[in-house]
RNA sequence: GGAGAGGUGGCUGAGUGGUCGAAAGCACCGCACUCGAAAUGCGGCGUGGGUGGAAGCCCACCGUGGGUUCGAAUCCCACCCUCUCCGCCA
């Protein structure tokens, strides 16, 4: 959600920052939708005022019980009534139309943001470890089917395409998986650990900004409740309507969550395989901070989401997103590629977005300082810490030897009960 | 699922048709007192919007949206949310 008043100061730069991202631009429609409103707010103040002092004058004549005066004032009211009701409607459809727009509209991009209009225009930061081309590559399908421990025909039975089934050891490594990134973003990184529903209101959707432009993406249940798509929703939303004492920030949270995706625009892209599943696990962080934080604070986050690859030691790159590749709550985002060896390519397992007051305004989300008067809008970031079905792939993928079997990474020893390695007993 | 209670400013809470944007208390800020602090006293202290160079003036907001009325925090309707009791249930 965007400023009015900041878009009626300087709607050029409103325009280029949508032209940067690949929107068209939107001020002339909105300034003049601003204009007209305004004028009818105007004129409907004016009515308001003649209502309330006739209104009040009646109030007066009936407590001297003077009937004659209240009744001739009485007939003087009604063109007001009039005039508010026609006013009203003037501007409830006005501002209708100006909240339509808005609310459609993405966020600005940061000014180091790289232009482009797809991930060709993404700019790679920086690489951790070393890909080894001569170890064996098959993926995690294969892998996961000859163990026994991964079987998408069972859940294709019960639940159809995009879902899979996890078994023994697999299932457990997934579980190891999450209490291990969990551990440390709580234990090492600061972050308060958090259960959230799953399961939020329109209002909540639209806050964090899936809602009213993505529906599709989403999941819904039959009594109007969505189901998150990330744990981003619930977290962020935790502060919404709030006053927060600026004192007590940053706010950090995390929270490990399965997160439902309809995958709607996807259909035909990623279909084998657990890449890309209507449900996965993901441990999420979410921090709410000043707008003088921010930048810090999302260079941090994306370093707590790195710590993760590099404790599993998985080869990974950072990227710098440009313009056209960004969600539409976010004015920058690093994404996390781990290296898939079956795929001989990186591939993303966590999108760390700094979204400014962008949420923050849309959910109402605002900032005091001790002492001062009035608020201004909190500053709201959100990244994987990391995406669990996906470091699954990404561990199976790259641990894997020549006989098929899965060497669990040091990290993750202590959560799986003195199993080192998966499928010993093939051989 | 059945019955009931309730949603008022950062918080607690009064207000059941008429100068109520709203008592009081807490918190917070300023000043006084004090070597300093505490305590005390005095004053200030909601949000959004329109208009204006500014001081200011005006409008709206008492969960949300409708309605009744000259006039609604107050009456009516719908919805959302919270709580209590009963039933059911992980």
């Amino acid at each position: 959600m965007h400023d009015i008043r900041a878009i009626r100061l300087d709607p050029e730069a409103y325009d280029n920052g949508w032209r940067f991202r690949g929107a068209a631009a939107a001020t002339p429609a909105i300034l003049a939708l601003d204009e007209q409103r305004r004028a009818v707010q105007t004129s409907l103040q004016l009515a308001q005022a003649r209502r309330k002092a006739v209104s009040e004058a009646i109030g007066r004549a009936k407590a001297a019980k003077d009937q004659a005066a209240a009744d001739l004032l009485m007939g003087e009211v009604e063109s007001a009534k009039d005039d508010i009701a026609e006013q009203t409607r003037l501007d409830g459809d006005l501002a209708g139309r100006l909240q339509d727009i808005l609310a459609g509209l993405p966020n600005l991009p940061a000014a180091d943001v790289p232009p482009g209009t797809d991930e060709t225009g993404n700019v790679e930061i920086r690489r951790w470890g070393q890909p080894d081309p001569n170890a064996p590559a098959k993926d995690h399908v294969d892998l996961g089917g000859a163990l026994g421990l991964m079987d998408f025909d069972a859940a294709s039975r019960m639940s159809g395409a995009r879902f899979v089934v996890l078994r023994g050891e697999l299932a457990r490594l997934e579980r190891a998986l999450g209490q291990f990134m969990l551990d440390v973003q709580t234990q090492e990184h600061g972050y308060t650990e958090v259960s959230p529903p799953l399961l939020v209101k329109d209002r909540a959707m639209y806050g964090t900004g899936q809602l009213p432009k993505f529906a599709e993406d989403l999941f819904q249940t039959t009594d109007g409740y969505w189901l998150i798509p990330t744990a981003e929703v619930s977290l962020t939303n935790a502060v919404a309507d709030q006053v927060l004492a600026e004192e007590e920030l940053p706010l950090r949270l995390t929270a490990l969550t399965p997160c439902f995706r309809s995958e709607a625009g996807a259909s035909g892209r990623d279909t084998r395989g657990m890449i890309r599943q209507h449900q996965f696990a993901k441990v999420e962080m979410v921090s709410i901070t000043t707008p003088e934080q921010s930048d810090a604070e999302h260079e941090r986050m994306v370093s707590c989401a790195e710590t993760i690859l590099k404790r599993l030691e998985l080869p990974f790159r950072t990227v710098l997103l440009c313009a056209g590749d960004m969600g539409f709550t976010a004015r920058k985002t690093y994404d996390l590629e781990v290296w898939l060896p079956s795929q001989t390519t990186y591939r993303e397992i966590s999108s760390c977005s700094n979204c400014g007051d962008f949420q923050a305004r849309r959910m109402e989300a605002r900032l005091k300082r001790a002492g001062e008067k009035g608020t201004r809008y909190a500053h709201t970031l959100n990244g994987s810490g990391l995406a669990v079905g996906r470091a699954l792939v990404a561990v199976m993928e790259n641990y894997q030897d020549e006989g098929g079997r899965i060497a669990i990474p040091q990290a993750l020893h202590p959560y799986m009960r003195g199993v080192s390695r998966i499928g010993a007993d093939i051989g």
